[in-house]
DNA sequence: TTTACTGCAAATATTTTGCAATATC
DNA sequence: GATATTGCAAAATATTTGCAGTAAA
């Protein structure tokens, strides 16, 4: 679908939305819907945010956090499961059925197809259980970091504290 | 493994770990240990908390807080990926190769056996990926929801906000 | 004796909420 | 005009950190 075309498609699907529910058509869900349309992949609540200052559109945190609240309730985004603390965000589009690689050294994701396994995946059945879609997240080593601990003698007396550890 | 060798597997490796990171064996990160084992599935740090408290065993929630990192990084226990604000946790033996059934609807999550499936996971390769272990969440409605679906008549003109909405 | 570790309280980070002002219907 | 929605600031929740005292090596 080509980006116009997406994009008529979610707005519709809000309008929709909205008047169905008997809620307000404002014109910040629509630029914060536009925002997120413009967002490559996952993102977070401060993502929009900038984004929004970016454009020099005034909005408030809360109402960002309420419409984020509000468009995964009507299924544009989803909340997608994360490590962080923070609440992270991805398109409905693009929550189909993910399949990623995960470093655990690292921590690098690196995006997989394999139509095969997906059909093998999706063919099963669990009892009375609806599957719409998956996500299959396979963890080890990456080549790079694979690599990398070639190189290295193991150090086995690294005396650095490691109970308070920083966040990035 | 029985309980008890399972708790000194645990206390081996985490022995093991402090003595070659050069870092003290507290008598609050063997207590700690202790109640992780004791946990039935995924925890969260309030969980410890409660566990702590109620064997009247006073630990400030900061050395909690450290000591669940410190043993992510040892690999006694992993973060795993939440949708929630708050950081789970589960015990590493418990977080080998999961599959799991997500309730989109009541967001209950159900465990699965399916070892054939984990088999053709397993024997994928992706160029120089070097997988230990894997994550499949199928997400769908469960049986309980879906019969809940089908006996309502779809409600098209809920008025109640949407706005705002509560956790749990 | 040295210094890693703990508890405490304060600091940060993230998300939610109450309320008055505003804008949609 | 009625009321859903917003912004703001304050509250609530989750996590991290500085520091001084304690205890493991």
């Amino acid at each position: 679908m080509s980006d116009e075309k997406t994009r008529m498609a979610a707005y519709s699907a809000l309008t929709e939305f909205l008047e169905r529910k008997r809620l307000r058509k404002t014109s910040e869900r629509f630029h914060i819907l536009d925002k997120i349309l413009s967002m490559p992949g996952q993102f977070e609540v401060e993502d929009i945010c900038k984004a929004m200052a970016d454009d020099a559109y005034r909005v408030s945190r809360a109402t960002i956090y309420n419409t984020l609240s509000l468009f995964d309730e009507c299924g544009l985004i989803r909340r997608c499961p994360s490590t962080d603390t923070r609440a992270r965000y991805e398109r409905a589009a693009y929550a189909t059925s993910r399949f990623q690689l995960v470093c655990l050294q690292c921590g690098k994701i690196k995006d997989v197809k394999d139509a095969e396994l997906a059909r093998q995946i999706s063919a099963r059945r669990y009892s009375a259980f609806h599957p719409s879609e998956f996500s299959l997240m396979v963890y080890g080593i990456c080549s790079r970091c694979m690599r990398h601990n070639k190189k290295r003698t193991i150090n086995t007396t690294n005396t650095e504290s490691t109970v308070r550890i920083k966040k990035q």
